[in-house]
DNA sequence: GCATAAATTGTCACAAATGACAATAAACTA
DNA sequence: TAGTTTATTGTCATTTGTGACAATTTATGC
């Protein structure tokens, strides 16, 4: 009847050049042309298939809190099996053989920090958030089941926290430092719970 | 011989607006005509005083700077004597009766973020980074003598991203609890040094 | 009052970002 | 082939942010 769609697609690969805009400029110093050029698709395509400025923010929110789950799902599922104290820092800092985490995480925390101008990014984010703190308050009470669940909660917000800290002081020449450290910090914060 | 200069005070005014102006709407969609309007001095006075954007976004990093410290030292010298085991929090989290610290935590926040586009800001906000750790490291080993130099350095550095952290979240729904959680971590992160 | 240097106002041009939309081309089906 | 839907290209008007600068006013010392 009619010319087949590719707006799924072409949708995607938009999201995924703004994903890459964001993590070179930032959120707002991103433009329309920038990710036409990004993602080689005309910036009147771009507003064809996602809309206008306002939609393609909260979709890329959408694109990045599902990604970010995703990725989340899958290394917890490798090392699930690991009993390594330091299981975590390894997810977290060590096993990320694609850079899946690394080149999602810009995104993710300059959507963060422009929450509060955007609703709807909020809400996402924050479902995304909670998502991801109950999940690793489970599985780190499963392994200190010592530990009371007021202790895990707190230390998987506090991982969580000094996890995504590291990204806004990328600009700083202390980055490596600073990430370095709180690799041993998320593993002294385990410790707390034994 | 010729009229008196304000430019001191008016430049000050200026950062001032700025740095208000950062906290509501970010720095990248903060507009000279929003730093005029918040200020109360016209554009082409803001220009003439503080020169152009890039001049402004350098200078606002050194304000920030300066204030932070200066605000930090008067805190930490107002509980240096408190030998509890939270000072630490009481310092960061309840003493703040000016409100001090908010108001300049989201500007601070964002020139860390932005860092990596202006080298000058990078290189100032590292200096303050860099002195605001040596401070608490310092004043870490003065009160937990048994733990040694890496620990306390290792657990400042820590504080500090979990500090600042907090900011880069205040668009959510749980940043309230994240702050209050936050919290909670100092005490728990301190408590490793015994 | 006069000279001087600074403050202050106002305007203009230019570039960038965005939104809107018309017009055409392409892929599919009946 | 005709008809339908979507992809694709291109252009235009508008808005906004910025830099530059001329013109004017104001406060001060002599």
């Amino acid at each position: 009847m009619s010319r087949p769609s590719v707006k799924a697609e072409k949708k995607t690969a938009i999201m995924s050049a703004f994903v890459r805009c964001i993590a070179k400029r930032g959120l707002d110093a991103t433009s329309l042309d920038d990710i036409a050029q990004e993602s080689g698709i005309s910036r009147s395509l771009v507003r064809h298939f996602a809309g206008n400025r306002e939609d393609l923010v909260n979709q890329v929110a959408d694109y990045v809190a599902y990604e970010f789950e995703t990725i989340w799902r899958q290394q917890e599922q490798a090392h699930r099996s690991d009993s390594s104290d330091d299981w975590l820092a390894t997810v977290l800092f060590t096993a990320d053989p694609e850079g899946d985490y690394k080149a999602m995480l810009p995104a993710f925390y300059a959507l963060l920090s422009a929450a509060h101008r955007y609703p709807r990014v909020s809400e996402r984010m924050t479902q995304c958030f909670e998502l991801y703190v109950a999940d690793l308050t489970e599985e780190l009470q499963q392994r200190h089941p010592k530990a009371g669940l007021d202790a895990c909660q707190q230390v998987a917000l506090g991982v969580i926290s000094i996890y995504f800290a590291w990204d806004g002081f990328r600009g700083l020449a202390l980055a490596q430092t600073i990430q370095h450290n709180n690799q041993k910090l998320v593993t002294r914060l385990l410790a707390t719970l034994n």
